[in-house]
DNA sequence: GATTGCAATAATATCTGATATTTTTATTTT
DNA sequence: AAAATAAAAATATCAGATATTATTGCAATC
């Protein structure tokens, strides 16, 4: 997971992801360190460890003695990603929805409400605010997975959401209602302890939002 | 997946990861930047790099202005990793077989084929061809999924398994004739395109190693 | 006009060394 | 022995130097 590991590090570490993930840096553009001295005002030597970092995540590529890219996308990798996510995800919610206690059913229905705030605010055709979105759909699918008690799968999930995220960045267009709708379908599925019904609502949710970026591509 | 970026860096990277895996630098322990200098010859900033990488992968633990240290180990770590390893792997197992062409079978043959000779060796109490061993061992499971169409996927379990390895190294002892009828049972289902069998059979090897494993621990 | 060859330029990978800040260790005080 | 403080070591970061490798531009050739 991301540690906070060192003040300027750190913090160009989350810029320049971020700016990936948002598509400020384009896929497959030319990251030269001399205009990333300049736009992220840190020194060669914490970029390159920066994109040594984001490279083994696969948010950057490293190319052999021609630098550093940004990722490229591509139909094939949007799939794997997303069969990948369900893959991992539906499991982490089995055994969350398993183990979940109360805290976890707390935690839960907190982060399912600020998620519905905010896409009642979205529907309205408001897509403005799609960086705070994005933070309370990764806090909802968080929230659902935190207690399947496995560290190791909670993080490679992080690194899946995150790849997934940019490409539904990349297309920009927000699906609105139906996805509403399976949100509150895994959550209801969730606090029901319906394991089998959890997982279902959520491979749904996962392809449906395949098919609509794919389409978009 | 680990490029051959550029020659000081790679080296260094492989030999690090390398000594962390088998043990030769212990769990826990501090890694000094000064130490690392001299013995991987290498520069602080090549360090670094090399280090950032594997700690985003989960070898190494950055900690905020204290540097870096070979990740722990634990008990819940190493079953952590190795249902991770069953669910990705067997996942993965199952697309090769249904996919696999005569390539595919011909490399998984010459594959068994290497590690069975190697096994044969191993059996008789050489213990001295481990870092054979293990290289003939990870390209025959390398050969079982590489088929699978997902390099998200085949790269994901390239770091699950060495996570994986290090356990084993780490208690050192060879489970023997068990391990060599596994992997047979393995290979033939596979060969047989039997998806079910062969994901059962890997299931059982994983989780079989799994507690050899943590009986020695 | 397109292609090859070569010089000029730019960029990368790597190293050395410097500085400010923070940890760790050692020493002294209570 | 515990707390406070001073000294030493280590880290994170930066700037700048060098060798090597890519890229670009232009001339020579076909």
């Amino acid at each position: 997971m991301a540690k906070s590991l060192n003040v300027v590090g750190a913090n160009t570490y989350q810029r320049i992801k971020r700016d990936i993930i948002f598509g400020d840096l384009a896929p497959g553009s030319k990251l030269k360190l001399d205009g990333l001295k300049e736009r992220y005002a840190a020194s060669m030597s914490t970029l390159r460890e920066t994109l040594n970092r984001l490279a083994s995540e696969g948010f950057v590529a490293a190319q052999d003695q021609r630098g550093f890219f940004v990722t490229d996308v591509s139909r094939e990798d949007l799939i794997e990603i997303a069969n990948l996510r369900v893959l991992l995800e539906c499991h982490a919610l089995r055994l969350s929805v398993a183990n979940g206690d109360t805290d976890w059913e707390g935690n839960l229905v907190a982060a399912h409400h600020k998620l519905h705030l905010m896409e009642q605010r979205m529907q309205s055709g408001d897509i403005s605010g799609k960086e705070d979105w994005k933070r309370y759909d990764w806090e909802f699918h968080q929230a659902l997975i935190s207690a399947c008690g496995s560290k190791n799968l909670l993080s490679l999930h992080a690194v899946l959401f995150d790849k997934y995220l940019r490409y539904q960045m990349l297309v920009l267009t927000y699906r609105g209602t139906e996805a509403v709708l399976e949100h509150k379908e895994m959550f209801e599925a969730a606090l029901a302890r319906d394991q089998d019904a959890a997982a279902l609502a959520l491979q749904v949710h996962v392809e449906k939002g395949l098919e609509h970026t794919l389409q978009a591509f």
